[in-house]
Parts: structure tokens; C-alpha cells; sequence
DNA sequence: CAGTAATCGAGACGGTACGTCCCGTCTTTAT
DNA sequence: ATAAAGACGGGACGTACCGTCTCGATTACTG
């Protein structure tokens, strides 16, 4: 996918590709996945469809390399891995309830299952998104509030998935009491040690 | 929704309706979400596409109305809890792992974020597939398994999810291994006590 | 090709087919071939793209079937063959140059040679052009002007094909001086006998 | 145009000229002019765009210039016009039949139509295609075989003419016994007298 | 003999048309 | 009123081509 920098010919505008992807995120922002169209992307960003399709071979392509380029959640280190995760949580809450790019990820994931293809691109995507909870845990594990046999990939899951749950798929409330209620439980069930 | 039978005028085939479920059912098992059109699914139900549009409003109605129609997980009731939810699970995995209607339910969820108004209509398909983790939750309560106190929906969440999760978003491994992982965590977590 | 009327189905809308021909034929005089958009058309006729390539499945065959609607060349009965010839032949001189349609007809040409299957559909438009110099011709063999033996399509070319080739191909001047030349030496060689 | 050799810089390339050239007769013969692609000719000459447009300022004026490099018609001389005219016709008839090259012509004057800048250009080609036929009437004239006050251009149209209308416009056959008709039929037009 | 300048192949770029596809609606005739 | 059949408006998608532009690398004339 890099392209071997130096070959002849005009090499690759990375203002262009910049502009793309800004401008992809930008509209996926105003309008949602659905009404994103390439088009769109083109006029705003300045670049002919062409250069669009010579970098990703798809709409879905494009979408996820620019959800990729989306900024990590901040990361507090309170030195207590309960509060460290409210807050963590409570961004990602926030960032997810105020724009349409909460929806873009569940049709993302939905066309991954159609083109299998799409697997290994998204999941840098969405690895991206956990790291900032990973390393916290990470953290409480060195810290002792942590048994160190816990397995980390699980531990993400079981705090991340149930707010994911219910932001995309249920109707049910997911607000900071049930946010709490679910780091609680989760570390409860992970054999935390509160200082 | 019902037409009021009785009126005047040819009464609606039901016939047709139950054609055009198990069509899409089909259609979204070999193709997905994305690949099914409304043309292809008149086409093999030997319907007009205003036969569909005069029961479902549009293609996401209608997808919806044909996932309302799988039938209930298996529900069995072995008296502990664990073994109940570690059952359950593992026909859900095996169901969502040999069809492409796994990735129909993402893409659902992506189109609620961009019309409020399937909230409910896909909310109902989704409680449905929770119910009987529900179920088994409240005999676990009732045995005493569970505290008194058990926020149901929460424990609900916690179980199934980091499934849901791996399943749709990621692509670390959904296994057994796994899944009694979860179940043991997220009972911890619950304050369960094992026999 | 003609639609079997009757069956079931919505029918094709006239009012559509006859608002894109004449979209065509209008746009064509403003902007020639080149100039053409099957996406102008659509707009100019209020119609979409789907609703003309149902019709014709190309942008060749649109305009080959726009062109076959021009209305046919005047054409005068004077009594004699020659004032006629000059008569229709000016006209077909003034149309010519007053209008773009002119350049397309030798792009047309110019398709058909790639792609044979136009050939057939192509030359019903060219016939109708011939129609009236046709006539005129026959007429004046009826009269005795030409020899009962005259072979019509022949003399057709003798005389037309002369301004054509001035008109689409060189820079020589095809003026009315030019015309009565070529009336008269071809009339000539078809062993005219004025009156 | 041509550039004023000995100034300082790489002088062009005479083979890149050549190759361009022979390659775009060539693919013009398999693919026509809608067929010929600026990026298929670079390719098949191994030459850049860049090379290709620093000599000619579009893909008309290439097509053009390519075609000026055909070969002259051969231009017999038997001492009498008649059998003169169907030798070099007949020749003239094999060349256009057999190669898409013929199609390419009225693609050329379509072009002129709606660049007039061209015109010039394209006439020095269509002049250099009438001259074996111009040199033969010229020999007539002076051999007597034709009045000394015949007009050369109208006389080329008149044999020229039907049979470029029969190969380019329309399905009637362009064989022998009409290439015979034609030449007698216009040789007697203009006055000929047959020795 | 170093410097300058135009050329070369390669290939990216903006712009724009093409032809295909799908959604949701509408218009026929037949039950 | 509903059914099958299928046309309709609208609009996005992905492909292709033209003519222009940047690269780094040659290849001559010039100072």
C-alpha cells in the first residue's frame, strides 16, 4: 500500500490525501455515512474523483482510512483505574451522542461482513479507539489494583462493549449512572482491589 | 399497520407476505444487507415490488420485519446459571458465525442512528433476541443465584455484548474459550454465588 | 423493438420519448455532438437517465433517432427537373450551414464504422434525407426528362454527394454557383433532355 | 512549428516522432478513432503523453497528422481518362473497405465542424487524397479528352464523391459496377469524348 | 568541461461524461 | 381494493479519457 517513495513519475500529492481525508470527515460528520457521497468529497476537498479512487479502491475504504485518522481519546491518568475509565468513558459517551459518526461504524462493521476484505483495515480502526482504555488497564495491572494474570483484550471488552451495546443497538439509557454501574461490575468481576 | 378485514376490495394475500419474509431471509443470508435489493427479493418471491411497499414502508422495514420472524435462541434451563448462559451463548455464536445475517444487524443499526424512527421498530427485534438471557437471569435471581438487587438489563449487557462485540467489530476470536471467560467475569462481577 | 402493446406493465410514456428527441435535436443545433450530455438531455427534457437508456442504449443511437425526426427536406415540383434539383438543394445547402447538426452527421459516420450494428439504423435517417431529391428524379423519368433506364439511387448520389463532400470534407466553397454546376453536369451524364 | 535546431537543450527525438506515429496508424486501424486512446498510443510507441503533446496540441491534430502519412493512392497512367479514373477508384475502394481507417475520415471532418481551427489542417490531407485524381483529369484536359474549360475541382467531386457518400453515409454497395457507372456517367456529364 | 536548458519516461492530477444500479413511486391491465 | 408487471424520477457509483502537471534522469549545446 506505501508507495515505494522515489520510483519516476509524479509521486502522490499528500496535500490531496490530506484534503480527502479532512474533508471525509468533515461531511461524514454533517451528514452520516448514508449521505456522504464521493461527489461530495471531491468538491469539498478540491480533487478530481480520480485521485480519490487512485488511493482507495471503494467509498467504504475511504470512509474507514478516515475514521483511522480520527484523534485518540484522551487518556487521564488519575492513578485509579475506576475513575481513570469513568472519564474515558464519559468522553467516548460524549464524542458518540454528539455526532453522526457514531452511525458510521455500525455500517462500517455491516459492510466488513459483506467483503471479508475490509476485516483487517477496520480493525486498525477500532483497535485505535480501545488503545486509550487498554493502556490504562495496563496500568492498574502494574499498579496492583489489577491481578496480573488478567487478560487484557477480555478486560477492554467487558468494559467497553456493554456502553458500545446500547449506544448502537438498544434503546436502553446509556448514561453515566449505567456507566458507572458497568465499570463497577466489570472490575468487580476482573478481581480488583481497590486501594 | 392492519388492515381492517371486512372492507371492500380484494383482501391482502397472506400468501405473499410470508413469500416475501422468507425471500429476504434468503436473499440477506446469501447476499447481506447491501447486496439485497428490493427488486431481487420481488423477484424471487413472485411478487410486485408494490405488494411489498404497500405492507413495508422501506427496504429497512422490511429487513427488519424478516429478522422479527428468526426464531428464538434455545433457551435450556440445566438449574445453574453458568452452564444456562454458557449453552445459550454458543447457539448464538454458531448462528451468527455461519450467515451473513450477522453483518445485517450492524448495518441495521447504522441506518437507526440516521431515522429515529426504526429506533423501536428494530428495538422490538432486539429484545427478542435478548429475552431468554433474560430469562435465565431472573430464575438465577429467583434460585438465589443472584442478588435480589441484579440491575436485569445491566447483567444482560454485561453477558452478551463483548460477544456482540468481537462478532461485529473486531477481529479477535469469538470462541468458547472466550465466551466462558465472559460469562465467568461478568457473574463475578454480579455477585453470583455458585452452589 | 416496438414495444407489444397490451401486455401488462406500465407503458412506456410517448410524452417522455417525444420530450427526449426533441431535448436532443435542440441541444444538438446549440451544441453539437461534443457539446451533448446524455445528463443534459435528462435535465432539458425533465426526465432521468434510466427512462432514455431504456430507449436507445447509447448516446449514438439517441441522436441517430433524434436525427431521424427532422422533418424532410421541401420539396417543389416546378415541372422540371432541374429548377427542382437546385430548389431542394439550396435548402439543403442553407440548413446545413445554419446549424450544427451538420457536423454530426459525418460523427455519426464515423461510429458506425466501429460499430456495425448501427449501420441499418443509421441509414433509415440517411434515406429520408435522399426521400425528396429520390422523388423529384422519379418524377422526371414519369415526364420523360430522364431515360426510362435511369437508375435512381445512382443518380441521387450523382447529384447530392457532390455538396456533401464539399460540405462535411473540404474547404472548397459550396455555393449556389457550385450547385447548378453539379445539377447540370450530372443531369448531363444522366442523359437529361430538357423540354 | 518545427523547432530551430542547435538551440541549447535536448534536441527532440526523431524515432519517438516516428513511433508515435506508426503507432497510432496502427492502432487507428484496429480500434478507429473512437478506440485510439492518447495513454494506448504512448504505451504502444513507449513514449510519454508529455513527448506526444509537446509535438501535436490534441488527439485530433495527432490522428490528423498520422493520417497525411499514408502512402499517395498509385496513380496509373493508360492513356485513357475512363479506365484511368476505375484503376485508381478501384484501389482507392480496397484501401477504404478493408481497414476502419475509412471511418476515422468522417470522425475528422465531425471534429472540423466544431474546430475550425482544423480545417486547414484537415485539408491539406483530403487535398493530398484528390491529387492522383486531380494529375488524371489534368492529363484528359490536355490530351483532349476533355474540354479545355472543365472545372478539376468539380470534376474530382463528381467521381470522388458518389463513392465516398456510398462507403461513409450509407449501406447502398460501393462495388465495381457502381465505381463504372459513376465514371461514366460523370465523365459524359462533363463532355467527354471517348476516343 | 562545467553549466544550462530542453527533452525524455512515468505517472499523478482536475475535470467531466458515460453507462449501471437501486430506491421508492406511479400507471397500466387483470382478479 | 389488491395483484403482477414494469416504467418513472432522482441520484450515487465506479470507470474512462483528455490535456496538464510534476518528478528524476538524459542529452545536447554554450560559456
Amino acid at each position: 500500500m506505501t508507495k515505494s517513495q522515489g520510483g519516476p513519475g509524479r509521486p502522490r500529492s499528500e496535500a490531496a490525501e490530506k484534503a480527502i481525508l479532512d474533508s471525509t470527515l468533515k461531511l461524514l460528520a454533517e451528514l452520516g455515512y448514508g449521505g456522504l457521497t464521493m461527489d461530495k468529497v471531491a468538491a469539498d476537498a478540491k480533487v478530481s474523483k480520480a485521485t480519490m479512487y487512485r488511493r482507495w479502491p471503494s467509498k467504504v475504504h475511504l470512509v474507514i482510512a478516515a475514521f483511522s485518522q480520527l484523534p485518540e481519546l484522551p487518556s487521564p491518568d488519575t492513578g485509579a483505574i475506576r475513575t481513570d475509565l469513568i472519564q474515558v468513558l464519559e468522553s467516548f459517551l460524549t464524542i458518540t451522542e454528539n455526532t453522526p459518526l457514531a452511525g458510521v461504524l455500525p455500517t462500517l462493521a455491516g459492510e466488513r461482513a459483506r467483503t471479508p476484505e475490509l476485516s483487517d483495515y477496520l480493525d486498525k480502526a477500532t483497535r485505535q479507539r480501545r488503545k486509550p482504555v487498554k493502556q490504562m488497564l495496563e496500568r492498574a495491572v502494574r499498579r496492583g489494583e489489577l491481578p496480573g494474570s488478567t487478560d487484557i483484550e477480555l478486560a477492554v471488552d467487558m468494559v467497553m462493549s456493554p456502553l458500545v451495546m446500547r449506544i448502537f443497538f438498544t434503546n436502553n439509557p446509556a448514561d453515566m449512572e449505567f456507566l458507572k454501574q458497568v465499570v463497577e461490575t466489570a472490575l468487580r468481576g476482573l478481581g480488583w482491589q481497590s486501594e
